[in-house]
RNA sequence: GCGCCCGUAGCUCAACCGGAUAGAGCAUCGGCCUUCUAAGCCGACGGUUGCAGGUUCGAUUCCUGUCGGGCGCGCCA
């Protein structure tokens, strides 16, 4: 509807500036807007405001002789001009009806646009280092990149989910030593646990399993395992170089092949959990793309070679650096340090430039807020390879911070006490949490409050959305067990008699729920969602609690359960977009 | 020190590339269940949009400054 009104005026000002009646250069980019007041129809625009600052005249005249243009139309009834040139649209009953038989049509589908119509995205989330459970934190971007994807997928893009497993670096080595020092303590050797360790229950779960498979064949003295290891922190030395040197005491004592087999089973087990995680939070993956895979695959080779032959690296103290300051960034970045490893940034370029040659018209970063700090380096890596930055979209999602009785809930990663995502879960129920995650816009700080969350009341906004779809069902149960007929093309015929305030309130709601979805799409926004959701049940509601659906006469009655069916679809598929259920009875 | 994000009702947040009277929920107060699920509905109260300037027909929105909060600034990953 907002595009065919667009058009509407679009004609009309390439008429005014063919009979010379309007001088510009541009049509400046006006918007179309829902009339938030009843009186002033139900759209407007304010394209007369900026033709009139465009070109120095009186705003109304320009919008009298806009009106005056405007092709007749059988989808408005009325075009008026108010306040300093607004133009104001008074669209046909008809025009509602038309949302009310697509909806009814379309069911959970209506508002999406044609599958595939769009570019192809790539949706990379979570990310999150695999060497322990996922907590609360990483929910966040798991709740707003799953919903983000099903989103963009509604609005016509192709889109595949991609995790980023970080394989490769020293925090899988850290992982590894704390799961031996448990097998080993579990095997009777007074070991003493490293203060840089995972100590979360997990690790000693790993290490039992690995008892399991392994039996005893990993074990070595607690004496030759310590042998020229510097101190730890708590013993007065550096837990660094003190971890560092257990690293590789194990590599040495271990050998090779049965170093890799502990790593990959820190590794596999971690990832088997992540995966479960995900899954139990309704996020599916299309792909885990291991970072180890970069180097060993020559993909980091390929891409220094390319900013090599742009001309965008250089040497200095014995290291290879990309000249990001060329392209914006606060300063330049080593990639391959004078030991000749890698770094983690040659490996993010090598990703980048495998996603953007995969085929995807952009590749979309769901990042914590912590990262934000790689935004400049991702785009002049892009610059540096020659591709469009604006085919790299990093989204920040802000902290969440959990609340429980009024207070800020505690977490601390290194004492293993920090509240999972998996106890969340269990804790509110997968519904509420997915949907409390997108409550706010992503750039927002989150304050998860718990109580609410847990509460099966009126005040838990999931709830309120969700009972709105399980009443519907509930009427359509009763009509059964009354033994009353109900016919949608029955109910079809009689729309237009949904002529209430509430009736034409919900198809207001009908009507826009498309838009509502696009402008979430375009702004990457799910919490538009939700709120289109709420304010789709709380005007449902309000209806049901107006009018009678089952006892009114029957061509009323037919033509009002049509509107409830119509309104279940979008209840419906708006819920499962955002990862929660549509329970048919609550 | 430099950079990014955020300051809106008692609380948590909206406000559609600058638009008309800044809106919801919670909390508080008052109504509505012998009839379709009261996990609901109806109503009232509540504001110097942190502060000071600027840009213009118009600013919560854009610019400058300032105060307050969060985060980031390694040849770490």
């Amino acid at each position: 509807m907002k595009a065919h009104l667009e058009e509407l005026l679009l004609d009309s000002i390439a008429a005014l500036r063919e009979s010379g009646e309007l001088a510009i250069d541009a049509v400046p980019g006006f918007v179309i807007e829902r009339a938030r007041n009843p009186m002033h129809g139900d759209f407007a625009s304010n394209a007369a405001l900026l033709l009139g600052k465009a070109v120095g005249r009186n705003p109304r005249a320009i919008a009298q002789a806009l009106v005056a243009n405007i092709k007749p139309s059988a989808h408005v009834t009325a075009v008026e001009i108010a306040g300093p040139g607004f133009i104001n649209f008074r669209l046909d009953p008809s025009v509602r009806v038309a949302a009310l038989c697509e909806a009814h049509a379309l069911g959970g589908r209506y508002g999406f646009a044609p599958a595939n119509s769009q570019e192809p995205l790539l949706v990379e989330f979570v990310s999150a280092n695999p060497n322990g459970p996922l907590h609360v934190g990483h929910g966040r971007g798991a709740a707003y990149g799953a919903s983000l994807a099903n989103l963009l997928e509604a609005a016509g893009h192709r889109v595949e989910r991609e995790y980023y497993v970080n394989d490769a670096g020293r925090q899988m080595d850290i992982l590894a030593v704390s799961v031996w020092l448990r097998y080993l303590e579990q095997s009777g050797e007074a070991v003493r646990f490293p203060d840089n360790g995972y100590r979360g229950d997990y690790v000693n779960d790993i290490a039992a399993r690995l008892r399991t498979a392994h039996g005893e064949g990993l074990r070595v003295a607690a004496s030759a395992l310590f042998e020229g290891v510097p101190a730890d922190e708590a013993q007065g030395g550096d837990k660094e170089a003190h971890v560092d040197a257990l690293i590789a005491r194990a590599r040495v004592l271990l050998g090779d092949e049965a170093y890799a087999r502990l790593h990959d089973a820190g590794l596999s087990e971690c990832i088997a959990d992540i995966r479960d995680d995900l899954e139990g939070f309704g996020v599916q993956m299309d792909r885990w793309f291991s970072e180890k895979s970069l180097a060993t695959s020559g993909a980091i080779d390929r891409a220094v070679a390319r900013l090599r032959e742009a001309g965008h690296m250089f040497e200095d103290g014995g290291a290879l650096w990309f000249r990001a300051t060329t392209f914006g960034d606060d300063k330049d970045r080593v990639v391959v340090r004078e030991n000749g490893a890698t770094t983690y940034f040659a490996s993010d370029i090598a990703y980048l430039l495998d996603k953007l040659e995969r085929g995807y018209g952009r590749a979309i970063y769901v990042l914590g807020a912590d990262h934000h700090g790689y935004v400049a380096r991702l785009k002049a890596a892009a610059l540096g390879l020659g591709l469009d930055p604006a085919r790299v979209e990093v989204l920040l999602v802000q902290f969440a911070i959990l609340f429980e009785n009024g207070q800020r809930v505690q977490m601390s990663t290194r004492a293993g006490s920090f509240v999972t995502l998996r106890q969340l879960r269990e804790d509110v129920g997968r519904d509420a949490a997915r949907c409390f995650y997108v409550l706010r816009s992503h750039e927002q700080h989150l304050d998860f409050d718990l109580d609410l969350a847990r509460s099966q009341s009126n005040d838990n906004p999931v709830y309120y959305v969700q009972y709105a779809h399980a009443r519907i069902c509930a009427l359509f149960r009763q009509l059964r067990e009354k033994g009353l007929d109900y016919d949608a093309t029955r109910g079809e015929a009689a729309a237009a008699r949904l002529l209430e305030p509430q009736e034409r309130e919900l198809l207001d709601w009908l009507l826009h729920w498309p838009e509502a979805l696009s402008a979430a799409a375009q702004g990457r926004s799910p919490q538009i969602v939700f709120a289109a959701l709420r304010e789709l049940a709380a005007s449902f509601h309000s209806f049901y609690n107006a009018v009678p659906i089952l006892g009114a006469e029957d061509e009323l009655r037919h033509a009002r359960l049509y509107l409830c069916e119509a309104v279940r679809g979008p209840l419906a598929g708006g819920l499962a977009m955002l990862g929660a259920s549509a329970p048919e009875t609550m």
